[in-house]
DNA sequence: GCTTGGCACTCATTATCCGCGAGTGCTAAT
DNA sequence: ATTAGCACTCGCGGATAATGAGTGCCAAGC
């Protein structure tokens, strides 16, 4: 399909083009890469190259840019030639031991990813349907209000501070506590169902505000809920492709629809390992100028995504050897760093 | 010191240029301000006003912008006229019992601001030194962890998973926290030297743990603490004077630096009800094309800051009503909203 | 003594023009 | 198939000119 010297100018151009931002001229290849043929020669392959969709002008008689379909092969046939990680698999078990909880640990990691990369770090944990109950905790602050505190698997921790018309002592709560608490280990959804019987069962005249703080933690766990942590974005205004306040706009106003986003990274974040989306490939319109690089690991219940958002015209190798000794050090440092 | 004319020009020009961003001239005024007057007459005016310290020149013969001292003379101007509310003292008793908690409170409130004032608001909530310690308790969730949770005075709640080298059974915790439960009222920094004697006193071989413990709890509680929320940042990409890529960055990447930030925001939010901070006025040099519209309202252990950010050239007026409203709105609505 | 009309002058902004240079496509020779 | 040569395209940057809003100042008027 592709001849060796059509790789090559492809892959050449795309080279160019991140270095220099600037449309690549047949001259420099000639020059700088493939030295051994003259630019006319080139020139006559970069035109074929236009019309099978790798390469196009941004007007007449300009240099070439590469499409989105030469960004995916450079990128292919990079990850091919890194000697890539096979971990990648299986940080998501470390990422709860870490000193600061999870939350703190994936607040941290994309602040990290942010600086090493210079574009925007990205982690969001997605929390699974069938994620399972670890403990659940009611506290008593007062004579009205009590604090509803849930533990799950993966070290998701939720709470809510909840009002009561009756006072309950912490002894009941405790009680109540005590026999939810024997349900651990059991999905949410099947939680649910025995909760729902056992307070109709057995509370009695408590049962309607029950009820209600029942739905009121069905609505924070139910279905899938991703929480998302963004890293710094300010090295985006030394982007140069993000000079322009009109693309800087696309891709920083996404960045703050967490939900949007989140929707996404669980959208392209499917198989294991570490993927690239360049451009247009990506669902939203106001990321066409930008690619991600992304690694996912699930376990029951949750799936963690960690990665990186900058332009299309991103420097791939380096970010994704920073995203790759990002994920090693979380396997590495755990608790003690 | 100033004539009733002289007055009429600057708060004439500082109007006309809010709204028109541009430099403001002494036929533009003559037509639409000061009808009376010919240009020639306000010509003079504005050069004594320049002399004065009121009005700048860009450049030589073009017309002229207000500077700082102008401004703070526009708003004072604006605040004495406003009907302007003397509620804005008790609106922090109302944020705890708001349905989603201090936390959310704070962040609905901030993003309400970001959208009705199409600049950006911000909440803050600082916790003083003399905070007083309402409950806490200790949350076995395994054998080698459990979960520290502190809720302190007006519903500040943190939580931290701590890792113990012993497996301490859920009755011991309990009863540590019940020990530690009878301090509830006390300040902190009253709780910390109680318990640093309570520990090395009758807790014999779990000192260590427990000691290490106190110092994790005393680094979330100790001094000043602010937790800062934003709200949408995007409405800044349509203000003009942000459209150059260099002033918006100024702007911003203070707006990402919370430390930073809710450092000056407690610094100016010193007296009760409404002020407003204009350009120069503000100590950190990224803000001096920025004013600020903030009400602070104190409780024992707690200051919490609403304001919004915006350009210096910002519409003083809306903004103020705005924060009003909203300031309104969270002491009517509270649970029920 | 303010006020005001008139006038010359200033200066940022915008439009226009022109030459440069990098790059292309095509053709004819190798 | 490759390449040197050539005419052509077109964005970019600098120079120049025209525009126009606004000023300062002066001399006349109320």
């Amino acid at each position: 399909m592709l001849t060796e010297r059509q790789l090559e100018v492809i892959l050449s151009v795309v080279h160019e083009f991140i270095e220099s931002g600037e449309e690549v001229g047949s001259r420099t290849l000639s020059k700088r890469y493939l030295k051994g043929r003259s630019a006319a020669t080139i020139r006559n392959e970069m035109a074929d190259l236009e019309e099978m969709g790798y390469l196009m002008q941004p007007y007449t008689s300009a240099g070439r840019v590469p499409t989105t379909r030469a960004y995916r092969i450079f990128v292919d046939t990079m990850l091919q030639r890194l000697p890539h990680n096979e971990r990648g698999h299986g940080w998501i078990k470390h990422l709860e031991a870490h000193r600061d909880g999870l939350r703190g640990a994936l607040s941290k990691a994309s602040e990290m990813l942010s600086q090493l990369s210079s574009y925007v770090g990205m982690a969001a944990v997605t929390q699974l349907e069938q994620i399972r109950l670890r403990k659940i905790d009611f506290i008593r602050v007062d004579s009205s209000h009590f604090l509803l505190l849930v533990i799950l698997d993966g070290g998701v921790i939720h709470h809510k501070m909840i009002t009561m018309p009756y006072d309950l002592s912490q002894d009941i709560l405790e009680d109540l506590a005590r026999k939810i608490n024997t349900l651990a280990g059991y999905e949410w959804s099947e939680v649910r169902e025995m909760l729902r019987s056992y307070i109709s069962g057995e509370l009695g005249r408590y049962a309607d505000s029950c009820v209600s703080a029942l739905a009121e933690l069905d609505a924070v766990l139910a279905g899938e809920r991703t929480t998302l942590y963004t890293g710094s974005t300010s090295n985006l205004f030394d982007v140069p492709d993000f000079q322009d306040i009109g693309k800087f706009r696309a891709l920083f106003s996404i960045l703050e629809q967490e939900s949007e986003l989140a929707k996404l990274l669980s959208q392209y974040g499917m198989k294991d390992g570490i993927g690239v989306v360049i451009g247009e490939e990506n669902a939203a319109p106001e990321l066409q100028n930008c690619s991600m690089v992304l690694s996912s690991s699930s376990d029951e219940g949750t799936r963690t995504i960690l990665g990186v958002i900058g332009p299309k015209r991103m420097n791939y190798e380096r970010v994704i050897s920073v995203l790759d000794r990002v994920l090693c050090d979380m396997e590495g440092a755990e608790g003690d760093e």
